[in-house]
DNA sequence: GTAATAAATGCACTTCCATTGCATTGCCCT
DNA sequence: AGGGCAATGCAATGGAAGTGCATTTATTAC
């Protein structure tokens, strides 16, 4: 196990106190978080600081932000060896309207789909709602 | 052809003169719009009206409503047959990068996925982002 | 080590869109 | 015409994203 600060820096991103604290909190959680759930999280932490280590994390490939349609954006840890930067997000989201859980489903890839001529895709979002599997239970 | 306000009562909505016009302004439309452009397209219709006017007819599942991820949402009319009411949107929608148009591409549905133990899905939403046709031509 | 430089942080403020409260107007039915 | 409900218009609110700028903290240069 890398530790987190080393695995921090072999993104590109200084491991600063309150980083290595919103990446540790992010990579115990299994599901996405909100910027709001995250400044929650930590008593004296400031939002704009937790947004802006969010947006570092994003373009540093750390985490991707995920829209589950609820309106607000969420955000998980990237998996090892993902590439998003050729497309941001290949699996698939599911968000639970009975808890507002939003989870990366990272096995479930989202299918190839062949568009009309002219159109070209360079990014795609599929999200499922429904009950998930705590509150199905 | 059937006119719009026949139309618009059979699916139990009152058909009021701005009802109308938004009705046949979403018509003409080919991409999804914005209560913005909506709003822009009349000049004395005021912001709020239009905004329930779209909540009605999206509960009326005269229109439906669309994330695309531009943090904007569009309205777009719903297809002949539309079974909104069981899944919201089976088909998919292509955001454009370049011209921030969004289109329904009804020909196109959501597959089916495989969801692991548990978990029940009632709804999708699959966005497509990348260059449209007309700005690709 | 100290000074210069750059990065990160904290606070205040702004912007944008969605949404609501409430008074008013308009429509429909008796 | 009058009662009642639906629709409308205006004002205000709420929530989240994003920006400006001064301050603190970390890095680098000397
Ligand atoms: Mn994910
Ligand atoms: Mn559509
Ligand atoms: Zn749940
Ligand atoms: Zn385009």
């Amino acid at each position: 196990m890398i530790p987190s600060d080393k695995f921090l820096e072999s993104k590109g991103v200084r491991p600063t106190a309150m980083r290595l604290l919103v990446f540790q909190h992010l990579a115990k959680s299994k599901v996405a978080k909100t910027l709001s759930d995250i400044e929650n999280a930590f008593a004296k932490a400031d939002r704009t600081t937790l947004f802006r280590t969010l947006k570092t994390f994003e373009q540093k490939r750390v985490v991707h932000q995920i829209d589950d349609g609820s309106g607000i954006m969420k955000y998980a840890l990237c998996e090892e060896g993902c590439n998003c930067e050729l497309e941001r997000d290949l699996h698939l989201h599911f968000h639970c309207t009975n808890c507002g859980e939003t989870i990366c489903l990272t096995e479930q890839k989202i299918p190839h789909i062949n568009l009309p001529d002219g159109f070209v895709a360079e990014n795609a979002n599929l999200v499922l709602k429904g009950i998930c599997d705590k509150c199905s239970g």
